[in-house]
DNA sequence: TGCGCAAAGGCAAACGTTTGCCTTGGGCGA
DNA sequence: TCGCCCAAGGCAAACGTTTGCCTTTGCGCA
């Protein structure tokens, strides 16, 4: 290895490329660097990981990697973790905790440094690699479980209000609601927001039509809601939906049965492939970019014990893309 | 640990775990399994690894996340590699050479047991890695470099070839053609499959117009070629976009500047949004859920040292969205 | 009875790294 | 001149697993 080459011993060899000051000389240290570079060395992360070393892998596991939007947010962490010299190991929970925990449990033997979560589903493994001490953080889905849990991602309930006061400001005279798995709290959240704020704005009760699946295939659950809606005797003039695959469903329930018909879109997330593909789509969108450096805060508030509010909330704002009517 | 909790030496309890007959009596195995069961036992990765045993990691590259297609991919990829108790190790390339390099060298220090790239970048790192011989397979995008490399994925010279014979028949009059990073190989075949059989067909040559911008962001370039190509005196009937991003970009160009005109759209890769946010584009699909079993069918015969054919063309076939007119 | 064989199990080495502790000089202040 | 300190560097242990080799014991067979 290194130090037999550089002609030191091996504790000297490690020392000089920890940097550990004051152990060599100038010149050693020089010889060691060289040798390194030469034979091209990395240190055998097993070697470090039996130390007790904590390794530079980092757990992200996303609720449904075919959602773009979790996609998006998936690769800003990684760029951020990236830069921090950390590497990501992604999995996919496909909304099932069994799979989750399996995903855990084995990224738990490989000792990562930290966990993160977007769009947890509750489960026992969660549980127990929280309770081992290792940070986890949860993005854009808070867990219900523990109200003191690391989070980052838009104030769900605000975001719902905001958006209520926008649709009573924009005079619709009636709004649709579709949702699925109101189960998770994001969902959950920001229906209470929307729902909260529109009654207190005095908008009336009677004029709100929900219609949902409890499913987590987010498109069909619109598709099939929307036509609930169309099917009612008057049907809403803008319809939000609690996620932007559920108004991707709607939409196309919409089209392929009177496009005639003016219905204003609402949507949650805002994946950027919006601008390109769903002009007639308005969403409550927050930069992408912020979520990686905004998760890696947290993990070193974590790791340095923090107490106190362990929430980061995204700047949002509605991006309005369709003209309004 | 478990040995102790057993009563039993080490190398006993590990013999048991790893299933080596004829090493322990079945009350002594029993023992030990029940002391494993107990500790809830997980076998410290570090030790195995240094052991040599191989680890349980596989790289996956994804050359944009943030395409839904690729996402897609690597989430089969994930689910094939999970039945097989593997984990997939995700990353993001970003089309950058270095970026990959850096992954892959920390990816190796992880010794994991294969890579697979969906949409390689050619890379010194990638060599080093192949000749260590480290299982590697290029999914959706062969490499240029050797022609004998393991490719899962569709045939994009004969899926070219097929969207030729398509497009005769429907009897378009003037085709377009839009392409980015033809020095990409996927690119590169897709196009001469297409040319070659439209030639081959008796197309006329001056029916063809191509648009293109050598860069990374498809959406954009797809915007900008297809403003290219409506600038023209004669604009086509039927336009070809070499990647489903580029048609998103290049129908936002016409949707944006004259909707009222007709143009076909054909597009490649086939995300499963498109049924649900892009009723106007046709494009070359293949079943996502393939990749997975075909990438570890590949790893196997890689393993097992398999010479001759290492190429697997998933079937395709053109996803007709639009009504033909 | 004597021999061989197989089952059952233990001993210890090896993997590569980090780090506490030890040794050796040389420099410097009292 | 005598200590003392610090820079420079080596020794060896420890992390947890696997596995080649060894020992013991019981059993079958000649």
């Amino acid at each position: 290895m290194v130090a037999a080459r550089a002609n030191v011993s091996v504790a000297t060899a490690s020392r000089v490329l920890n940097g550990v000051p004051n152990r060599a000389s100038f010149e050693t240290a020089k010889r060691v660097r060289a040798a390194a570079a030469e034979l091209n060395y990395r240190p055998v992360i097993a070697g470090q990981m039996l130390r007790g070393q904590p390794s530079r892998l980092v757990a992200v596991v996303a609720a449904e990697l075919a959602n773009p939007a979790m996609a998006a947010m998936a690769a800003s962490i990684e760029r951020a973790l990236r830069e921090r010299g950390l590497v990501m190991a992604l999995g996919d929970n496909h909304q099932r905790a069994d799979l989750q925990d399996e995903f855990l449990a084995e990224m738990s033997a490989y000792h990562v440094r930290a966990v993160c979560l977007i769009g947890a589903e509750p489960s026992a493994g969660l549980d127990r690699i929280r309770r081992q001490g290792t940070p986890v953080v949860f993005v854009n889905r808070p867990t219900t479980e523990d109200p003191g849990a690391a989070y980052v991602g838009i104030d769900n309930r605000r975001a719902g209000a905001d958006l209520a006061q926008h649709l009573i400001a924009r005079g619709y005279s009636r709004i649709g609601l579709i949702h699925a798995m109101l189960g998770h709290s994001a969902s959950a959240l920001r229906r209470e927001g929307l729902l909260g704020e529109l009654r207190a704005g005095g908008f009336p009760c009677h004029a709100i039509v929900e219609a949902g699946r409890p499913v987590a295939n987010h498109l069909q659950a619109g598709f099939d809601s929307m036509q609930d809606l169309l099917r009612a005797a008057n049907p809403p003039s803008a319809v939000v939906c609690l996620t932007d695959g559920l108004a991707y469903g709607a939409h196309r329930a919409l089209r392929e049965r009177d496009s005639d018909r003016e219905i204003a879109f609402y949507g949650f997330d805002d994946a950027f492939l919006n601008d390109w593909v769903a002009p007639w789509l308005n969403s409550i969108a927050s930069p992408t970019h912020l979520y990686g450096p905004a998760v890696l805060e947290m993990f070193d508030r974590l790791v340095s014990g923090a107490t106190g509010n362990l929430e980061t909330y995204l700047p949002h704002d509605i991006r309005l893309r369709a003209r309004p009517f």
